[in-house]
DNA sequence: AGCTATTTATAACC
DNA sequence: TGGTTATAAATAGCT
């Protein structure tokens, strides 16, 4: 019930594990308590991760639900010794684990072409067969994550291409307007000449400020264009 | 997730109650087995019917669980039905031994070219490289193997020389002794001629039945000395 | 017990 | 670890 559909199998990616983990143990708790109160049940749930840590549900209080357990069932021994079966049991577990690291190591060792000893020819073909396949699959992954390098350092040529065209374009416009600035400038300079030469001839104060309001609003536009540039 | 959502509190009606029980123990046992499964933990459920009946769920067994909660640190008050996944740790070594057998199947893991997901690009190429040192390791153990194989071979070839050596000689010798041998029984085949003479000289009525059994004897006589021989 | 319309849980992805 | 979303699962209400 996810974006795609799973095996019920051991997850060997150990993040994933974990992750899943952490989500179906609250889903199940939920459940856990949903039944408790919908169905007017006593539930207890126990769940050891493989690293070790307890999480726990219990409806009522797991010593309460234990004790039950103990008393219903047909497990006849099993009243109140059960700390003399626990310190029987957990001997085994400790032993199994062992035997599981010990395992483990020289599965290890043999993949780094240590322990070799006890092996056949064919042993080692297979041995040799999978330590290609796990080259291959790191080549792939050193692939992949250089092509992701790369798509990621294009992206950002891109990008850093295309804020220069725009700082190109800020610049031109820039220039321009600078340019238009001084030629109207110049214009104005001049227009003011003129009007002082028509005040000296004698017309109102009022016709030079209406010849230069039009001016003024067409370079207001000019900046306000480069500002949308930004 | 039904026809219509439902408020969690207790369902009134005894039937809807017994059958919603049923179809959710059902769900909240798959549930527990799924998590144990798909993230190698160990999970354990009780259950008791408001009637009293229990049912149960344990991923290993439920005494290895209960031996396992009761060695883990006491839980603090966890009375209410709000007390949801407290977490504690469990036997230290047992502990211990989890996390190294988790650490060293990732390792594994990695070695066989699964779960590459947080390695780098160094991590990756490290891992490249132990690898193809683990090839190379496995690669001379069995060119060792081969050598020792051919080495092996080549006595053994020397070995069934010599053997054919000496029966070379000794059918040498063989037939260098049978052919003394007709040379011999020649010899003697002509000493027992001269002896036929001598009883045709004397003997009148068996003469015929004389002269045939001497010749059955001497070719009786050779077959008996190929026999000896073989 | 089955059968669906719905609600939930959750796998894959950030 | 914590959020989002497309999908798989669980299951409420019926028969």
């Amino acid at each position: 019930m996810g974006r795609g559909k799973i095996e019920i199998k051991m997850i060997e990616n150990t993040n994933s594990r974990q992750v899943t983990f952490s989500k179906r143990r609250q889903g199940l708790m939920k459940k856990a308590k949903e039944l408790a109160i919908l169905c007017d049940a006593e539930v207890g749930v126990l769940v050891f991760s493989n690293t070790g840590k307890l999480y726990e549900f219990a409806s009522s209080s797991m010593e309460n639900i234990l004790s039950r357990y103990n008393k219903a069932p047909e497990s006849s021994e099993l009243t109140t010794i059960e700390n003399v079966a626990v310190e029987h049991e957990s001997q085994p577990k400790v032993n199994e684990l062992r035997a599981e690291v010990a395992l483990l190591r020289q599965v290890q060792s043999r993949l780094m072409g240590k322990e070799l000893e006890g092996l056949n020819f064919k042993d080692l073909q297979q041995l040799e067969h999978q330590l290609t396949e796990g080259i291959l699959a790191v080549k792939d992954k050193k692939e992949q994550v250089l092509l992701g390098k790369i798509e990621k350092s294009l992206l950002q040529e891109e990008k850093v291409s295309l804020e220069n065209e725009a700082l190109r374009e800020q610049i031109e416009e820039l220039r321009r307007s600078s340019r238009h600035c001084q030629e109207r400038a110049l214009a104005l300079e001049n227009s003011v000449c003129d009007s002082d030469t028509c005040l000296r001839l004698g017309l109102p104060v009022d016709t030079s400020q209406n010849m230069i309001i039009p001016k003024m609003e067409s370079t207001s536009n000019d900046a306000q264009n480069t500002i949308v540039l930004e």
